[in-house]
DNA sequence: CAATGCACTTAGAATCACGTTG
DNA sequence: CAACGTGATTCTAAGTGCATTG
């Protein structure tokens, strides 16, 4: 599917999240009775094509040969043991006597450290791992669990315990001799879980303490001359309606406060934490007046922006005892950083899109609310004084460490680790295996689905087209959602008739489709397409009779849809294919847009034009900065700027050669090298900025990050560095080394998706 | 097999932190 | 040193997909 998207690009720039912009207000609005009647479409396309049930594929013998050949792939297994031998030799050296205690975490685990093998990027090539060229090394369910280390009872694992390399005891000795400011650099240690051996048994862990969450800040009454006034008349609001007042205070200035939905939804729930006296006064929202609440919390958090050096200071400092206390857990024998420690605040809902529950009041979370997991035999959080937990239980076929339920759609909510973490790491780099399978098997696939566009089965074509729209155009799956519950969105599967429009001939191309519908948080897809004539046949043919809210795929969901690609290839499901053409994508750009001569700056450019084509693949939007035609204005001066001191700095060189000539010393020759070297650097800085302009004017509306962080193997920017000399940090930030830490460690230059 | 529940990944916006500039 | 702009970080909503239930 090579160079296939670039007719994405109409995407761009034909406006994000519709719902806010009247155009389309009416076209996604009203659909009250959509898609009721696919019972009816069902049986009538029943009707018309039979139930021929039989024509089963016998993809299974290509499976298998798949799978032959994985195994047999350069003998990975032999080199596995090896590695662990090796490896376990490593810890033997490494022992150490325990050191810290701070976090109070209780149980005498000892946390394993690694050396802080900052230069990993540019280490030379003999530190170079086994593992590097080990493609089909990825068997998350082959592996069994160190047997050091099973202890079911949560007795110790003596070994790994006293296990620290020499290496991280000198430098945290350096760090307390440097006093506080190193301290902050944290004793964190590498850990290399990427050369560990994972558990079979869906285990997720074997020892897991944590503190629990941060509670969220008890209610501050406001001031009493903080006022509010109802029909022009002032009124004191009891505690528990005046906190959410100021949730609705708070907002005043976002449109979200203008919304009708919004605050329909917002009155409703506020009315029922009032007095009854209070509800039976206030009636109406529009006669309700927040001003003073709103201009309270602008004129605090102008204080808060107005503060001392000292007082941020002491914030920040509270802050990270918060964090050292709170954001980290012991997880089997390693402390790891938690992602998101603190409890969820009250507040008003924000939905995006057309949500139609925005505005409703998410209530604040007690810890009766709150369900512990943990070890048995780890020392449990405890409840803040006075109260209790849910729950507490230890449930290690899951990664969760709190959780909760939310009230606005009942679902759950839950506290995870972070991305550097093994359990998140592994998985992730789990799902780059299942998408570089696909790529293994990608074209027989596609000529199947090619092949299925005939089939006589509605259902088959169905999925088929189905199955072309997410491998061409990366489409999310399209999960049906319960109606009401949410802003009307879709993705492949549920996509209605209304979101297509079927052009014969477009533009001078044939057989055209344009997509326009709503997708995740309400981001609008908009494309068109030229299609293969068969598709486009069989487009016309769902479309057949049915009403514009009717679905495309009648006979198709999500679930039959990855039924049948798990019969496929083992692990694929819809989202791969989102995966898998993103990494190709960023893999082929790379390659067609680098040229090996140009200057760092022009090849970071190159880089961040394939993460684009990709960014714009996936759709993956954002709303165009406030700030970026000025921003974009500036740059512009400051290239103006440039070129001027350029001029200059050429003037200046023809006059110090004129006076070489004249003179003929060594002076004026030095005069002219050094003159030279100034036009020399402007040159390059003039050019830094206008590589910079062309990036973040082709960036305006396009956003990086979701790709880079989610859909692009990040040994493939790896890769791509060292093949280039480019250091890993014009590509990568700190959080995002420390997430893709395995890759970074793993990838050499000439590795492939 | 549809509905529901649960766990987990993916997503853009909001907010924060920090360096630069005037 | 305040204002500003920007990249990093935080926040939490909104998806996917699998398991369970009825």
């Amino acid at each position: 599917m090579s160079g296939d998207h670039s007719h994405n690009d109409s995407q761009i720039d034909s406006g994000s999240r519709v719902n806010d912009s009247h155009k389309h207000k009416d076209k996604y609005k009203d659909k009250e009775h959509k898609h009721k009647d696919h019972k009816k479409d069902k049986e009538r396309e029943k009707s018309k094509y039979g139930n021929s049930d039989h024509k089963e594929f016998s993809e299974k013998k290509h499976r298998e040969k798949e799978k032959e050949r994985i195994k047999h792939k350069d003998g990975s297994t032999d080199r596995h043991k090896d590695k662990h031998k090796e490896k376990d030799q490593r810890k033997e050296e490494k022992i150490k006597p325990k050191k810290e205690k701070e976090n109070g975490f209780a149980s005498p685990h000892r946390i394993k450290t690694e050396p802080d093998n900052d230069d990993f990027y540019h280490s030379p090539k003999s530190l170079k791992r086994e593992r590097d060229n080990d493609e089909t090394e990825f068997k998350p369910k082959k592996i069994k669990i160190e047997n050091d280390r099973v202890d079911k009872k949560g007795k110790k694992r003596k070994q790994d315990e006293d296990t620290k390399p020499k290496k991280t005891q000198k430098n945290k000795k350096g760090e307390v001799a440097d006093g506080k400011k190193k301290a902050k650099k944290e004793p964190e240690e590498k850990w290399k879980w990427w050369e560990e051996e994972r558990a079979t048994d869906g285990s997720k862990w074997r020892f897991l303490e944590h503190k629990g969450p941060v509670m969220a800040a008890p209610y501050e009454p406001l001031p009493s001359k903080v006022r509010f006034f109802y029909d022009g008349k002032q009124m004191k609001l009891s505690p528990e309606a005046e906190e959410v007042a100021t949730f609705f205070a708070k907002m005043l200035d976002h449109e979200y406060t203008t919304k009708d939905a919004f605050r329909k939804n917002f009155f409703k729930d506020w009315r029922k934490e009032m007095t009854s006296e209070e509800k039976s006064k206030i009636t109406d929202l529009k006669k309700c007046n927040f001003n003073e609440m709103g201009e309270y919390f602008k004129a605090q958090s102008e204080a808060r922006k107005a503060m001392t050096k000292d007082d941020k200071l002491k914030i920040k400092v509270e802050n990270e005892r918060l964090l050292q206390e709170y954001g980290f857990c012991i997880m089997d024998n390693h402390k790891e950083r938690i992602a998101n420690f603190r409890i969820e605040p009250p507040g008003l809902f924000r939905g995006r899109g057309d949500h139609p529950k925005m505005g409703m009041l998410k209530r604040r979370i007690r810890p009766e609310d709150i369900i512990i997991n943990c070890s048995k035999d780890s020392k449990h959080p405890k409840p803040p004084p006075g109260t209790k937990w849910k729950e507490v239980r230890h449930d290690n076929k899951v990664t969760w460490l709190v959780s909760w339920t939310e009230n606005i759609q009942g679902s759950i909510k839950y506290i995870m680790l972070n991305p550097s973490s093994r359990i998140k790491g592994e998985k992730d780099w789990q799902k780059y295996e299942t998408a570089r399978n696909l790529k293994k098997c990608v074209d027989r696939l596609r000529n199947q689905y090619r092949e299925d566009w005939k089939s006589k089965e509605m259902r088959i074509r169905q999925r088929a087209v189905a199955l072309y729209f997410i491998d061409k155009l990366a489409l999310r799956a399209g999960n049906e959602k319960e109606e009401g519950e949410s802003a009307d969105t879709v993705g492949c599967c549920s996509l209605r008739v209304e979101h297509i429009n079927l052009y014969p001939e477009k533009d001078g191309q044939e057989f055209v489709v344009e997509f326009d519908f709503l997708g995740k948080d309400s981001i609008r897809y908009y494309n068109k397409v030229p299609v293969e004539k068969r598709v486009f046949k069989n487009l016309q043919l769902f479309v057949e009779n049915k009403q514009p809210e009717d679905d495309l795929f009648d006979r198709l969901n999500t679930s039959i849809l990855n039924k049948h690609l798990q019969e496929l290839m083992d692990g694929l499901t819809a989202k791969v294919f989102r995966t898998y053409n993103a990494s190709i994508t960023l893999q082929q750009q790379l390659k067609e847009l680098t040229s090996p001569d140009e200057n760092l700056p022009a090849k970071i450019l190159s880089y961040n034009r394939a993460n684009r084509a990709v960014a714009i693949l996936c759709n993956h939007q954002r709303a165009p900065p406030k700030t970026f035609e000025k921003s974009m204005q500036n740059l512009q001066t400051k290239i103006d700027a440039k070129k001027d001191q350029l001029s200059d700095a050429k003037r200046d060189v023809k006059s110090a050669k004129a006076d070489l000539k004249v003179r003929r010393d060594e002076k004026s020759k030095k005069a002219v090298e050094t003159k030279k070297k100034a036009v020399e650097r402007l040159e390059e800085q003039l050019m830094k900025l206008e590589v910079q302009a062309t990036d973040r004017e082709e960036n305006k509306q396009i956003a990086l990050g979701t790709s880079k962080l989610n859909y692009l193997d990040p040994r493939i920017s790896v890769a791509w560095c060292k093949k280039w000399s480019i250091p890993i940090e014009k590509i990568y930030n700190k959080t995002q080394r420390e997430k893709f830490a395995w890759a970074i460690d793993m990838a050499d230059d000439d590795y492939e998706f």
